[in-house]
RNA sequence: GGGAGUGUCGCAUAGUGGCUAUUGCAGCAGACUGUAAAUCUGUCACCUCACGGUAACGGUGGUUCGAGUCCAUCCACUCCCA
């Protein structure tokens, strides 16, 4: 049998992954993984950058419209998908492609995430309110009450990980640290991770003339779609929140679009700061062509390599 | 020509004469194993890896033990009256 391949293009968003992953797999003629927390979800299509209609019709797209934006997911819950999914396109093809800039759920991916009890509703509310009625200093003491361990490495100022080390230990009766390894998993595959390395500046741009583009495209008729929803957390998304806050009348119609520019260049740093630890990406010019690129992978799938 | 006002780190802002000059934005750096497009942190005059040091509130003088803050004057800009 031969080796499988996973071609998992990286990077942060409007750095031009979707185009790069069709071209990939319409070139090795296989199927694409979307690895992206929020094209996930139905319907939002124009604020998440979303393959369009064409382009989804040339390459089969997993992951893309799965869910309805009252569903929840998790990084846990898409590894095991993910993975289920990789081993069905490499029943028929060498190759495979990931595409995305949840960084999260790529690792989850490549290397596995620790499995954590399922955590029902009770413990989350129970965790959710500990916080909101006794403040930061008692959920700090909670926590190292419940998991000293964790409590040495968390990060103290982030309510969000107390809570979540918290739930868990109510919902398992256990420290959340004894759930976890941290140990990177066996994959049945090789992985190429590759992205794109835009210079900061130009990538700035390239956002802030996107939003434009979605303005243009629609984008607030899309939001005010989901305005029954606009407290669901798969809408606590750039380009979404703002425009809710502008149909609310909170903001101006020009301020909602600087803050959605502004947001996603935090966004980009923050995938960008993600990103640059992984020291298997191979950043490829911006500005290289499709068939160099496919020559670099036909190297590297090579038996040595590229050796 | 007369009168009024403003001038604080890239931009915007705070600053009863008293010690380390606010805060926001932009920028930069970072953390992150189930909310991850989320959540959180640092930095942001100059020198230094750091301890620390040196400056600085338009300019210059002055009052004062002490001035971003008071006074004088000059410069720049804004507004009003001519």
């Amino acid at each position: 049998m031969n080796p499988k391949f996973l071609i998992s293009v990286m990077g942060a968003t409007a750095t031009g992954k979707t185009s790069l992953a069709i071209d990939l797999a319409r070139h090795y003629n296989t199927e694409i993984v979307s690895a992206d927390s929020r094209q996930f979800y139905k319907g939002m299509n124009i604020g998440t950058a979303k393959a369009s209609q064409e382009e989804l019709a040339l390459v089969k797209h997993h992951f893309i419209d799965v869910l309805d934006v009252d569903q929840e997911y998790n990084a846990g819950k898409f590894e095991v998908d993910a993975l289920q999914v990789l081993d069905e396109i490499f029943q028929k093809n060498d190759v495979a492609v990931m595409v995305g800039g949840s960084g999260l759920y790529i690792n989850a991916v490549l290397f596995g995430i620790d499995p954590f009890p399922s955590i029902n509703t009770e413990s989350r509310l129970k965790a959710m309110n500990f916080y909101k009625e006794n403040g930061l200093q008692a959920l700090r003491d909670e926590v190292r009450e419940l998991d000293p361990v964790y409590f040495l490495e968390v990060d103290l100022d982030n309510p969000r990980r107390l809570m979540r080390a918290l739930e868990v230990c109510y919902a398992s009766g256990r420290a959340y640290s004894s759930f976890r390894s941290q140990a990177p998993q066996p994959r049945p595959f090789n992985t190429i991770k590759v992205a794109y390395n835009w210079d900061r500046a130009m990538l700035y741009e390239r956002i802030n003339q996107r939003v434009d583009q979605m303005i243009d495209g629609q984008l607030i008729a899309e939001v005010q779609n989901f305005l029954p929803h606009s407290n669901k957390k798969a809408l606590d998304t750039i380009g979404y929140k703002e425009i809710f806050e502008f149909l609310d009348g909170k903001i101006k119609k020009d301020e909602a679009i600087e803050l959605i520019k502004r947001n996603s260049r935090r966004y980009a740093k923050r995938q960008q700061t993600w990103f640059k630890k992984d020291e298997e990406i191979y950043w490829i010019n911006p500005l290289a062509r499709k068939e160099e690129i496919i020559d670099f992978m036909d190297k590297k799938m090579k038996p040595n390599g590229g050796i």
